[in-house]
RNA sequence: GGCGGCAUAGCCAAGUGGUAAGGCAGAGGUCUGCAAAACCUUUAUUCACCGGUUCGAGUCCGGUCGCCGCCUCCA
């Protein structure tokens, strides 16, 4: 079946057709690391991580672009009123957002270019736009000219009216023709410090929407398959994106625009201000399990607001739970023969697994289907019909999944001799009805976090997170 | 004010006009020395509200109420 995506550019759900068959070239909005990255941002890298591991688990060669924003109004502010240099003050962010990437299981993209090792790309984007005629200089700054695109407003559904008597009052104080054009070059200021760059347009740093345009046209080619971001996204950076590169360069930039809904926290607005701001630390600190936070975060289709709740991230983990434990029974499985009921399960859970993810990466359906499968599967192992051969296939298919999920750990505990002797001797106990004992030997191990399970093919241990 | 989205059980969340997936939590039971895990049974006559279309609507149309996002540098 052919994998369809919700296009924001044509506001349908369209068969998703890459400019080079067999390859996908992405571009995903990434952090400003001006501080720790929330769980909202992670949303949306997540819902990144999983278009970009179903495309991979369909056969595709994808490769990633994610932009670093290490210059903008606000790492310069944070950064001087924190009194360090600038790189000095986002490399600790820098630092912190690819642990959480790789607490959270993101899989890494191909590029992570920053803004500051790419102002040569940026002004000569500005000088192609200028020699075409989009832009104008006021006070040093360079602008691009909406008015001289005619096309601007496509993606977000904002008419040209609306912009006009809509916009807000200016939050800087930099000199536009209109309001609703936006700044390529910010003249060098006072209050930015040593943060200035030298160009032919005079001392001065890039405007923010400019790095996207010029560093995914860089890595991916000036027209691409699907630029990702949050839906708060939209409007203006990616209409600016659209217009900036399209002006540049006469071809059409990106074929699908995608675009995740906004995460609230308790079913209200994330923000500071109201004590329900958490970033993956927070969490991890109150000691909830990080993939347990991408269980959460994965689980709700990417196009719907999803409300974070702590009773979520709960279920989540406890969900998680179930399916580790499932593996946990498989690998323990000592029956030997064929079980045939097998391969029917498991070509039924995985046609309809993807047949959910191609639909628009519906993943709610797709986790049903693994669950409904792991019932079924667990109610042979509970009358005694799975067999190694079964328990094999079922693992391999888990781990094919999990390609996509990300979520699930397959390796096997150590064996470990003191803990397989402390278990022996609770057996002998066991068998001598001598409970006391054997309680108290189970109780040790569960103080040192292993728990035990008896089942008809002995005692196993699992390690509690 | 303009544009867009959402309202489904205690919580999270699917649902493509044909009679409410799945997960978590809860209750009862089976297994177990007791547990753990698992299994079985049970948990929405009902999908914000009011109308309409239809043989039939959670699903389509209109309206009302509520919540959320964007409207110049927030994923």
């Amino acid at each position: 079946m052919p994998l369809t995506l919700h296009n924001t550019l044509t506001r349908r759900t369209e068969e998703f057709i890459p400019l080079n068959p067999g390859e996908v070239k992405i571009y995903t909005c990434g952090p400003t690391i001006y501080g720790y990255a929330h769980i909202g941002n992670f949303r949306a890298y997540i819902f990144e991580d999983l278009l970009r591991r179903y495309l991979k688990y369909k056969g595709f060669k994808v490769t990633q672009v994610m932009n670093i924003t290490d210059v903008d109004d606000k790492t310069i502010r944070d950064s001087q009123k924190a009194g360090v240099p600038l790189s000095d003050y986002t490399a600790e962010y820098k630092r912190a957002f690819f642990s959480d990437r790789d607490a959270l299981n993101i899989e890494p993209a191909e590029y992570y270019p920053a803004a500051t090792g790419h102002i040569p790309e940026m002004l000569a984007l500005i000088e192609k736009l200028r020699d075409k005629g989009f832009t104008y200089q006021s006070e040093g700054s360079i602008y691009f000219r909406i008015s001289s695109f005619p096309e601007y407003g496509r993606l977000s559904g904002m008419s040209f009216e609306s912009l006009k008597t809509g916009a807000r009052i200016d939050a800087d104080e930099y000199e536009k023709e209109e309001a609703r054009d936006f700044v390529l070059w910010k003249a060098r200021r006072p209050e930015d410090g040593d943060v200035f760059w030298d160009s032919q347009f005079g001392q001065g740093r890039p405007g923010w929407h400019l790095e996207c345009s010029a560093m995914s046209m860089k890595y991916l080619g000036e027209t691409f398959d699907i630029h990702c971001g949050g839906e708060d996204n939209i409007f203006p950076h990616h209409e600016n994106e659209i217009a900036q590169s399209q002006a540049a360069t006469g071809k059409k930039f990106v074929h699908y625009w995608l675009h995740c809904g906004y995460l609230l926290v308790e079913g209200r607005k994330m923000a500071k201000s109201m004590g329900n701001f958490y970033t993956l630390k927070d969490l991890m600190d109150k000691g909830y399990d990080p993939l347990a936070v991408r269980y959460t975060l994965l689980s709700t289709h990417y196009r719907q607001q999803l409300n974070f709740t702590f009773d979520s991230l709960e279920a989540s983990a406890a969900a998680l739970k179930r399916l580790q434990d499932f593996i946990t029974a498989l690998a323990s499985v000592k029956k030997t023969g064929e079980c045939h009921q097998i391969e029917n399960l498991i070509a039924k859970a995985r046609s309809e697994f993807e047949a959910s993810l191609d639909d628009d990466l519906n993943i709610a359906p797709a986790l049903g289907a693994i669950f409904t499968m792991v019932k079924e599967a667990n109610r042979l192992i509970a009358d005694g019909e799975m067999t190694i051969a079964g328990a094999v296939k079922i693992l391999q298919f888990l781990k094919s999944i999990d390609t996509v999920l990300g979520a699930l750990d397959f390796s096997q505990p150590e064996s470990d001799a003191e803990i397989e002797e402390l278990i022996y001797l609770r057996n002998e106990a066991r068998s001598n009805k001598n409970w006391n004992e054997a309680d108290r030997i189970r109780d040790k191990l569960t103080e040192i976090g292993i728990l035990l399970e008896d089942t008809a093919d002995g005692t196993r241990w699992k390690k509690v997170k």
